[in-house]
DNA sequence: GTGGAGAACTTTTTT
DNA sequence: AGTTCTCCAC
C-alpha cells in the first residue's frame, strides 16, 4: 500500500484511525479507496488484526469489492474480518445467539411476498377490512416502528386512540406473533433482533465490543435508527468510529433512513473529527457542473461544492422524445454509434431510470438492435413462483416449523389438499398443541383424513423427513437436485407442457446451477447458508465484469457504481420527480438527491431523455419536461437556448396532476377553465392524435388520477391524462 | 379441490 | 399492461 498515492483529504481521513471520524464524502471523490486504505493502514501500519474489523456496506456486492480492494493492498486473505451489510452482520449475530430471544438458530427469513401474504393473513384472521388499512400501509406502518425500534405494545401506547394505527397495532401484535411461531425474521427483525441479543446480553455485548476495535460503515446517510442504535452497540468498546457518507446521496428516505444520524454525529460521538473530501475524480467538468447547478436547488442542505481537475468534457445531450419506444431507440442508436466511433464496450455504458415499469420498453429495443444488454432488479428471478415454490420446500427441510412455506409447499404438485383442508388439519394441530408440521406427521402416521387427503400428506411428509438430516451434511446443490426430482414438480410442468411451463423448468434447473455456483464460494455449502445468502441477496450482487452488456437499473441500484457513459431516461414530472413525491417538499428534494447520485454516475458523457407522449401502466399520459432538467443551466446543454428556455413554465397548486394541468394551458393557451368542464360526449383537440370525442372519464377535480378515454379516427380508444386536451366544442 | 374467466390492483425506489 | 386475486362452475 502506498500512501502517497492519495491526497492530502484523503491521507487525513486514512491516518486518524483512533477516535470517531465523519468522513463526508462527495460523489466520485475516492471513498471506496480511503476506506480501502484505511483498513490496508490499519492491518499494515497499525498491526490490527482483520478480525478486529468490523465493516459495515450498504451492499454485498459493495462488501465483496471492499474485500478484494483490500486484499490487493495488502497483498494477503483478510480473513477474519468481518465485511458486510447490516443484515448479514445481524444474521451472523443471531446464527449464534438466536436462542437466547426465543429463536431457533435455524430461523429463516422472509422477503416481502412473505410479509405480504403474512400480512393479509393477520388481516383475514383478525376480520379487517382491506379497504382503507390495506396490507401495503400495514406493512408500511409495521416497519416505520420497527424502524424507530418500536414494539406493539410501545406502538399501542403511542398511538392508541386513532382508529387506523389501532387496527395497525393488533395487526403488528399478530404478525409477530405468527413470525415468532413460524421461527421466522423479517428484514426489519434481523436489525431489531440482534440488537436485542446484544442489550440483554452484557457479556456477549462486551465481547463484541472487544473485539471490533475498529468500526467502520459506508453509506451512513442512509442508515436508520435501529441501525444506528446498532452500530453504537457494536463499536462503544473502543469508539474507533468511522463513517462516510454524503447527505447530497440520501436517498433512502421512504425506507426509514433518518438524516440526522449524519447530521448528529458529532453530538452522538463527542470529540468526532470531520472530514471533507470535495474533489471529484470521476466526472468531467460539464458533467459535474450539472450536478452541483441540480442539487443547489435543495434548501435543506449542507452547502458542499464539489470541484475537479478532470477535462471539461462533452456538453449534456439531451432529448425530447416523441414517445417511450422513441426515447427508448435514441438510447440505443447512440449506443451503438458511440461504440463503434470511440471503440467501446457494452460495458461502459448504462441506462437508468426512474422506475422498474419503465425497463420493458428498453429491453425491446436492446433486443432487436442485438445489443447485449442486462437488467438490473425488477422482478427478479428470485421472485418467481415456481422458485418460491420450491424455495419453500428447502425452507421447510430447514425449519419445519414454517407454516408459512408448509401452506405453499404442500399442494404443489397438487396433491388434493387445498386451503379447506389446512384449515381442518390446523385445527386438529391446535387441539392437540401441535404445530402445523407435527400434526402432519401425525397424520400421515395415522391416516386421520380421507384416503386422497392422507395420501397427498405423507408424499409431503415423507420428502421432508427424508432430507431433514442430509441437509445438515450434504452440499445443497445435490440436496436440491434430489428434492426436486422427488417433488415430481417439474413432471406435472411437463404435462402442461407450454412456453410457460418450459421456462419455468428452465428456471428450476437454473436454480441447481446457482445452488452449485453458490458452493463454490461459501463457506459450508449446506442449505442454512444457502437460503441465507438467497434472502439476502440482492440483484446488484450478481452482476459479473466479464460479460459485456449494457446494464439496465434504477438510479437507486445504480448508487455507488460508475459508467463512463450514463443515459438517464424519463426526465418527466410525475415520473421523476415521481408523481407520489410532488405532494410533499420533503420528498421532492430526495428526488433530486436522486437525481444528483444519477447525474454523478457518469464520467465522461451523460444523456438525458424525456417524452411528450407515454404509455405507462396501461394509460397513455403527456407529462412536462422534468424541472431537474430545467434546473440544468442551457449552456451545459447541447441543445439550442431558447429550445430549453421555453419550456419554463409552472404553478404551484392543487395536486400534482393539475399542476401539470394549468401549466399545460398557460402554454398553449388551451380554452379548458376547469377540469369539471369536461363531460362524457365533448369534442376536444389533442395536438398530437387530433380531434376527437370524450367517451368517459374518471377522477374528480383535486383528485390525483384524472383521466379521459377519447376517440379519434387513427386509434380507437386512448387513456390519456388531461393535460394535453383542449375543448373544442 | 381445481381450473378458468374475469375483476381488481398495482407501480418508487431495496436490504 | 401485466400480474395477482376472486369467484364460480364443474
Amino acid at each position: 500500500m502506498n500512501i502517497d498515492l492519495l491526497n492530502d483529504m484523503q491521507k487525513e481521513a486514512v491516518i486518524n484511525t483512533e477516535g470517531p471520524l465523519l468522513i463526508l464524502a462527495g460523489a466520485g471523490s475516492g471513498k471506496t479507496r480511503v476506506l480501502t486504505h484505511r483498513i490496508a493502514y490499519l492491518i499494515e501500519e497499525k498491526e490490527v488484526f482483520p478480525s478486529n474489523i468490523l465493516a459495515i456496506t450498504f451492499t454485498n456486492k459493495a462488501a465483496k469489492e471492499m474485500r478484494i480492494r483490500v486484499e490487493k493492498l495488502i497483498g494477503e486473505a483478510s480473513n477474519g474480518m468481518w465485511m458486510g451489510t447490516f443484515h448479514s452482520i445481524c444474521v451472523k449475530i443471531l446464527r449464534r445467539y438466536a436462542s437466547l430471544i426465543g429463536y431457533e438458530r435455524d430461523f429463516v427469513i422472509y422477503d416481502p411476498t412473505d410479509q405480504k401474504t403474512l400480512a393479509r393473513e393477520c388481516l383475514k384472521e383478525l376480520n379487517i377490512d382491506e379497504k382503507k388499512t390495506t396490507f401495503r400501509y400495514v406493512l408500511g406502518k409495521i416497519s416505520e416502528a420497527k424502524n424507530d425500534m418500536l414494539t406493539p405494545k410501545e406502538y399501542e401506547k403511542l398511538y392508541s386512540g386513532d382508529f387506523y394505527l389501532d387496527k395497525v397495532v393488533k395487526v403488528y401484535e399478530l404478525y409477530q406473533r405468527k413470525l415468532i411461531n413460524n421461527n421466522a425474521m423479517d428484514f426489519d427483525d434481523l436489525i431489531l433482533n440482534a440488537i436485542k441479543v446484544l442489550k440483554e446480553n452484557e457479556k456477549i455485548l462486551s465481547d463484541y465490543q472487544r473485539k471490533f476495535k475498529y468500526v467502520l460503515v459506508d453509506e451512513y446517510q442512509d442508515t436508520n435508527k435501529a441501525q444506528y442504535v446498532l452500530v453504537r452497540y457494536l463499536s462503544m468498546g473502543y469508539v474507533n468510529l468511522c463513517v462516510v457518507g454524503d447527505n447530497d446521496q440520501s436517498i433512502y428516505g421512504w425506507r426509514g433512513a433518518d438524516i440526522r444520524n449524519i447530521r448528529d454525529f458529532e453530538k452522538d460521538f463527542p470529540g468526532a473529527k470531520i472530514i471533507k473530501l470535495e474533489q471529484n475524480y470521476r466526472s468531467s467538468v460539464n458533467i459535474l457542473n450539472a450536478a452541483n447547478n441540480v442539487i443547489k436547488n435543495n434548501i435543506n442542505r449542507k452547502s458542499k461544492k464539489l470541484w475537479t481537475d478532470n477535462d471539461l468534457g462533452e456538453k449534456i445531450h439531451y432529448y425530447k422524445a416523441q414517445s417511450e419506444m422513441d426515447e427508448a431507440y435514441f438510447v440505443v442508436r447512440n449506443l451503438i454509434a458511440d461504440k463503434k466511433r470511440n471503440k467501446r464496450n457494452n460495458l461502459d455504458y448504462a441506462v437508468l431510470y426512474r422506475t422498474n415499469a419503465q425497463s420493458r420498453v428498453l429491453e425491446d429495443a436492446f433486443r432487436r438492435e442485438g445489443v447485449s444488454y442486462k437488467l438490473v432488479g425488477g422482478t427478479k428471478f428470485y421472485d418467481r413462483r415456481e422458485i418460491k415454490d420450491f424455495i419453500s420446500y428447502m425452507r421447510i427441510i430447514q425449519n419445519p416449523v414454517d407454516e408459512l412455506s408448509i401452506k405453499r409447499a404442500i399442494n404443489i404438485p397438487k396433491r388434493g389438499i387445498g386451503p379447506k383442508t389446512i384449515e381442518k388439519i390446523k385445527g386438529f394441530a391446535y387441539e392437540n398443541n401441535l404445530s402445523l408440521y407435527q400434526a402432519l406427521v401425525y397424520a400421515a402416521k395415522k391416516d386421520l383424513f380421507s384416503k386422497k387427503i392422507n395420501k397427498g400428506i405423507k408424499e409431503f411428509v415423507t420428502i421432508i423427513e427424508k432430507y431433514k438430516n442430509d441437509a445438515l451434511e450434504r452440499k445443497v446443490s445435490f440436496l436440491m437436485e434430489d428434492v426436486l426430482n422427488d417433488i415430481g414438480y417439474i413432471e406435472e410442468l411437463k404435462l402442461d407442457n407450454t412456453l410457460e411451463s418450459r421456462s419455468r423448468i428452465e428456471n428450476l434447473r437454473e436454480m441447481i446451477s446457482a445452488a452449485k455456483e453458490f458452493e463454490r464460494t461459501s463457506e459450508t455449502g449446506l442449505l442454512a447458508e444457502f437460503l441465507e445468502e438467497f434472502s439476502l441477496r440482492s440483484d446488484i450482487d450478481n452482476v459479473e465484469e466479464d460479460d459485456d452488456s449494457v446494464l439496465l437499473m434504477t438510479l437507486h441500484s445504480a448508487k455507488g457504481l460508475e459508467f463512463p457513459i450514463v443515459f438517464m431516461v424519463g426526465l418527466e414530472e410525475g415520473i421523476f420527480p415521481s408523481s407520489r413525491s410532488l405532494n410533499e417538499d420533503e420528498s421532492v428534494e430526495e428526488e433530486r438527491r436522486l437525481m444528483y447520485v444519477g447525474i454523478t454516475r457518469a464520467e465522461e458523457k451523460l444523456f438525458i431523455t424525456h417524452s411528450s407522449i407515454r404509455s405507462m401502466y396501461g394509460k397513455t399520459s403527456c407529462n412536462l419536461v422534468s424541472r431537474f432538467i430545467e434546473e440544468i443551466p442551457s449552456e451545459l446543454l447541447d441543445v439550442p437556448k431558447d429550445e430549453v428556455a421555453s419550456r419554463k413554465t409552472r404553478k404551484t397548486s392543487f395536486t400534482s396532476q393539475m399542476k401539470a394541468d394549468l401549466a399545460y394551458k398557460e402554454k398553449s393557451k388551451s380554452k379548458i377553465e376547469d377540469v369539471t368542464v369536461i363531460k362524457t360526449g365533448t369534442k376536444v383537440f389533442h395536438k398530437i392524435f387530433g380531434e376527437g370525442t370524450v367517451v368517459s372519464l374518471k377522477g374528480n377535480k383535486g383528485e390525483e388520477n384524472v383521466t379521459i378515454v377519447f376517440k379519434t379516427k387513427g386509434i380507437k380508444k386512448l387513456k390519456l391524462s388531461i393535460a394535453p386536451l383542449e375543448i373544442i366544442q
